[in-house]
Parts: structure tokens; sequence; C-alpha cells
DNA sequence: GCAAAAGTGTTGTCCTTACACCCATGC
DNA sequence: GCATGGGTGTAAGGACAACACTTTTGC
């Protein structure tokens, strides 16, 4: 065994009677939550990024952010900063992964849980008053503050997989949407082209999509059916799935 | 904004200098990893637990875990405590999911990170030495202590979707398995029947099955081949995969 | 009337499923 | 020779991929 246990010990036998002196012997370190937040506007993925308030990171922008408080579970940290730029409270938002790296912040030990977050950008740009935060291409971003670029990768990922097994790009549309609009955001994500037909046979098939029997208006060319997302329905049935599939 | 933010708010355009200050200035909690450590024997799918040393949840079983140091990342950390448990290196680990409710440990504030391993029994079985440490049939456990019942169920929900992406369960097997093994491993852990024709199919068309030319020995029936799993090859052919699939 | 995107069906291929019989071994 | 599980093939149905032409609107 190359490494210590850093538990206490029991002695033979016996049972600790008191939790709060045996925790108190454990090091402790800072948490916080940060927020991958994914839009999609211009045919093209977004993230909202906050410009960074370190002189080490001056003129990088990191992810959305904040410590957990001592009385917070951590998701419910991961919907406060939500709340906070965007005013929503009711936002997808999921736990993707933890990052421990005991040096990843310049402040000290600082471990952060990511989550992931995805919004219509149109419903939430009255929330961002910030001149500091800023929604950017996700194509376009180079270097980010602290290991936030690693996160955001990471996210990334999550996403593309994520979106593969479940409906979430509702979520990134307005609530009334063409099949058109539909297909560029998982193009998008996905980074593929997919043939029109079958996309739309695709989304056909679920049975998931309401017609407004509205039109697309002031497109310069004939407009598209306008649909909604039927959410409730998808929660219903969302418990099925089988298949091995490696 | 129903909650108040944790950060320090930077002053207009100022730029903070000193971030070991800023983050100072944050609340501390304690960090553990626990794992999960799934098991195969007997056709049962088995967990292995310790046997809680707080008075508080005196003949309770817990999941294996212990806190993270101070220069440590918390993935290492998970692979400390199977080394130290089992005594092997590369064992398959991943994370699964960070439970941080305020309360959930008696001794005060602690944050965990939960982690599904995959081993087979026979091969650390020497290693456990502890009679305080046990391999429990998954199925037949009722109350943990903490709050891991509910971390053991988020593992064995993680580790049911997994192994239907990944050829996991290869991990819980000896080095040399039956076509047989290997089924009742999936049936066990995906609490379903399968065709036995197809089953085979399946893993035949996968081609990562390798022949050893042995067979059983000790059946009182016709011996099924031996076969070893070609994780080599695996892991070179793993990142393909695509389609939408909800 | 032209540009631009909407809308729509069919076919072949492959994957998945369902299903039944003979074989090798231990006892 | 009998009990037990090992090993195998085929046919039908469903899902997916490839592919082209007509329609509607704005200008």
């Amino acid at each position: 065994m190359s490494k210590i246990s850093y538990s206490i010990k029991k002695k033979e036998g016996a049972l600790i009677k008191d939790p709060v002196t045996l925790v108190k012997s454990y090091p402790k370190m800072h948490v916080t939550a940060d927020c991958a937040i994914f839009g999609f506007d211009d045919n093209e993925l977004k993230v909202l990024l906050i410009r960074s308030d370190l002189e080490l990171y001056k003129d990088l922008w990191s992810l959305l952010g904040d410590n957990i408080a001592d009385d917070e579970d951590i998701d419910s940290a991961a919907y406060r900063i939500l709340m906070e730029r965007t005013g929503m409270q009711d936002v997808y938002l999921e736990q993707v992964k933890v990052f421990s790296k005991p040096d990843r912040h310049p402040g000290g030990r600082v471990l952060t849980v990511a989550y992931c977050s995805l919004l219509n950008t149109r419903h939430h740009e009255l929330m961002i008053h910030d001149n500091e935060i800023h929604w950017h291409s996700f194509s376009s971003i180079e270097e980010l503050a602290f290991d936030h670029k690693e996160i955001l990768m990471e996210c990334y990922s999550w996403l593309q997989k994520r979106i593969q097994e479940h409906p979430l790009g509702f979520n990134l549309l307005p609530e009334k949407f063409s099949l058109r609009e539909l297909q560029n955001l998982y193009e998008a994500i996905l980074g593929v082209r997919m043939d029109r037909r079958n996309f739309r046979k695709k989304f056909a098939s679920m049975k998931l999509l309401i017609d407004t029997g509205e039109l697309e208006a002031d497109v310069p060319h004939r407009p598209g059916k306008l649909y909604k997302f039927n959410f409730d329905k998808y929660e219903k049935q969302k418990n099925n799935w089988t298949g091995i599939d490696f």
C-alpha cells in the first residue's frame, strides 16, 4: 500500500460515540459549484461567461460559479447561481463532474462541482444586465480562467452524449420553433450534418411535438410550421429504455 | 432573488490581486470519497461493505470511504481506498455523483463524492483479511449507515445504464469465463432474462472475445468454452458511437 | 419568375427478435 | 440413458440510411 489512510482507525471492537469529534479531525476545503450554461442563437452554440475579477486572470472569462454555503445543498447552490444570473427558476440543470486538482485554484484548495445548464438565450436576455456577463460562441472560446476550459469541454462532451439519449435540445429553443431550427441545433451540437427527411421522421415518430398551427414569420422563403415540445408527455414516458449498445 | 450570494463582490472595475485572501473568506467543509464496489459471485451481484464504527450506526454497514487529503485529487483518493481494501491498482473506477445534503453526516458538514468500482471477487478475496469487511448480496441489502443506501442505489442505476453502453461486465468476471457466466451477469444486473442465442450473437458480433481454446472444468454437464475479453482492442475502438436514442 | 427553404415516400440494408433441436459431459 | 446446460440458424419485422422532386413564400 503506497499511500496512507487519512481515516481515524477505531480501536479494536470499540465504537465511536462522538461523530463530531471524529469529523473535526479531518481536513476541510472550499467547495464551489460552476455552471456551464449553454444557449443557442444564430445557429450557434453559446456559453454564458463572466469576466474574471482576479488580476491573475485579467482579460479572461470564466464559468459562472459560487461557493456553496454551510447550510446549502450543492444542487441548490447551482440553482441559486442560475437564479441570480438569469432570474429563472425552472431551468434545466444537471450535475456533470467534480474537479478537484489540489492546485486548480490560485487562492487555495477549492473543489468544484461542474453543472451543465441549457436555456433559451432570448428568454433570459433581459436578466443579463451586467455587461461583464456575455454569451460567447462556443466554438471560438480559447483560454478561460482557472481550469474552466477543461470543465467546459467536459460539459460539452456530456451534452453531446446526453442530447442523444434525451431530448434536451428543446430547453435551448424558444417555446415555439420550426423543425429547421431544431435540426440546426442538433447539427451544431453534434457537429454533423443530418438528412432532413430522416430527421423529421425521427421526431415525428417520437410523437412529442405539438403542431401549434402557426407558421414562421418574416422569413424570406416559405415559412415552416411552428411546434411546441410536449414536456409533460415526455416526463411521463421517459422511464422506458432498454438495449445493450456498446 | 430569494437567496443571497456568498461570493465576495468586487468593487466596480477593480481587480482582485490576492486570491488567497479572497478564498479564505469562503466557507469550508469536509470532503470524502465513498466507493460502491460491485462484485459478482454465485450468480448474484455483490457489494463490498464495511461495518460502521459509529455507535449511532451500530450493526449497520456502510460503503468504503475515506477523507480526501489536503494535497490529494479526489479520484486519487478513491483509488487509494480501493488499493487499501483490495490491494489492486488497476481497478475499474468511475465517479458517479456528489452527495451534499448539509445533514447527511451526523458529525458535521461532510460532502461526499460517490464512486463506482467493479471487480472480480475471487481475484481480490485474499486481500480482504479484516472480518469487518464483507461482500453482501446486493438484493438483500436493506438499511445502511449515513445516506449510503441512497448512494448505493444511485450507483446501481448508474451501473445498469453504463453496462448497456460499455462492456463493463468483464471487470466483474475472472479472466477466463464462459458465455453462460457472462449472460448470468447481465441478467442479474439488468434484472431481465435474455435469449441465449441472441445474447451470444450480440457478443460474437462485437468481436471482442478471445476464444482461449479451454473448457470449463468440474461442471456436471457439457462444459462451455472459456473466453477472454479483449480489453486492448476495446480501448482502441471505444471512441466511436453515434445515434440519437431517446 | 426566381431564389430559398419547406414538405414529403420509397427502397434496401441491417439489426433485433422470436423460436427448437441436437450435442457433449457427468453421474 | 438421463439430466443438464452448451451450442447453433433462420425467418419476420422494425429501424435506419440513402435518395429527388414539388410547394410555398418573399422579393
